[in-house]
DNA sequence: GACTGTGAAGCCATTCACAGCT
DNA sequence: AGCTGTGAATGGCTTCACAGTC
């Protein structure tokens, strides 16, 4: 399995793939073409092909993959053959959305710690988990083996509490506000500009007249 | 202004460089360089000049851009120099988050309509609009002259919530849904995949190790 | 016959490097 | 002298097309 360089596309669509691979599961589907995973998700069959080559060769020639095995190596490769523990920073309306967000406990992120500055929202209740204070990050990312932290702070506090979380010990970051952060190179940033998608389609309607 | 084919990621850059510049703005800083502007975003000045190059010629050579005028071209580049009413399908937790997200207001998209098919939910009132039956949807669609439609419903019920939006002639989805959903060629499609996301920062965590 | 795995080709986006203005 | 605008070069992802295998 040498893994050199591999587009982030096909790590998105391995995600999607694994998912589909889970619904065919459910259908007791035993076994699986490119082509049929290619029609499901919307993509290529060679494209199919080509990603899962990265990673080895799982199918059998003439025949297609054993949906069960497939979905297992897919989870490995994604690092969802263990659990994740997440830590999220801003108590408001997306923070607690996530927070309850039940794709994210589906596929192994069970949200540990949500923090907050404001003391109107800490101790709130939000499933399972209490809100605590921004004081404690350091030490329920250490207590808890965080290796993952989500932004939901407003613009002005992301860089700040990025640092917090950096300094922390926290190695990959997802960023819902709508700031641009800065990480160091060993930590992983992902941004999930809520507007710059409705922009993107705003763009696109604007083009058609 | 010849637009033939504008790449998506010089779109999303588009916007987040409109939102650096009303920084900008509001540090009342006149003029800026494709430099200023890179450094700003994280992204490499020829980068910078190429994106606005697709749309025109907005600096001057040996001095840069104005900033109030370059943030004008791109709003009107982006169709953000117009209101986008926008109906939210799905009144869960996730849309109800959306709903009320500031970030959305502030770039010119007004929710105007929440629908749901659970009982429980309708007559809910989030922010100043009540959650109302999905029966409503094309009725809203047409009154409200809505463009641009947000799913944030549960997985099976998402092709179902999607083919009633574009047969009431929305022309733009954005999916918050785990399910790859499938719309005709004249109807603009971006998908916010929650999990997605993380399980990049999983896939990446995991091979560091 | 059917479908995988893969080198080669094609295509698209980014970076380079410099001519052109101010 | 400084910075934009842009053709050319580069790099990377996707598609093609077919040899290999069951």
């Amino acid at each position: 399995m040498k893994v050199y360089k591999i587009p982030e596309a096909t790590v998105m669509r391995l995600s999607i793939y694994s998912r589909f691979l889970h619904q065919l599961l459910e259908d007791e589907v035993n076994t699986v073409a490119s082509g049929d995973i290619a029609s499901g998700v919307g993509v290529s069959s060679a494209q199919v092909r080509k990603d899962l080559a990265y990673f080895g060769e799982f199918g059998t020639r003439g025949v297609g993959y054993k949906v069960e095995e497939l979905y297992g190596h897919l989870m490995k490769i994604l690092g969802l053959d263990q659990n994740w523990n997440v830590i999220i920073i801003g108590a408001g309306k997306l923070g607690s959305a996530l927070a309850l967000y039940k794709g994210f406990e589906d596929r192994g992120f069970k949200v540990t710690s949500i923090l907050d500055v404001d003391n109107k929202r800490i101790m709130k209740q939000i499933g399972d988990v209490t809100v605590e204070s921004l004081d404690l990050l350091e030490e329920r990312v250490r207590e808890q083996g965080i290796k993952i932290g989500v932004v939901t702070v407003p613009a002005a506090a992301a860089q700040d509490v990025t640092d917090q979380l950096v300094a922390a010990g926290v190695k990959a970051i997802l960023n819902f506000s709508p700031r641009v952060i800065k990480v160091p190179n060993d930590v992983i940033l992902r941004n999930v500009d809520l507007s710059v998608n409705l922009e993107v389609l705003s763009f696109n309607l604007a083009l058609q007249k």
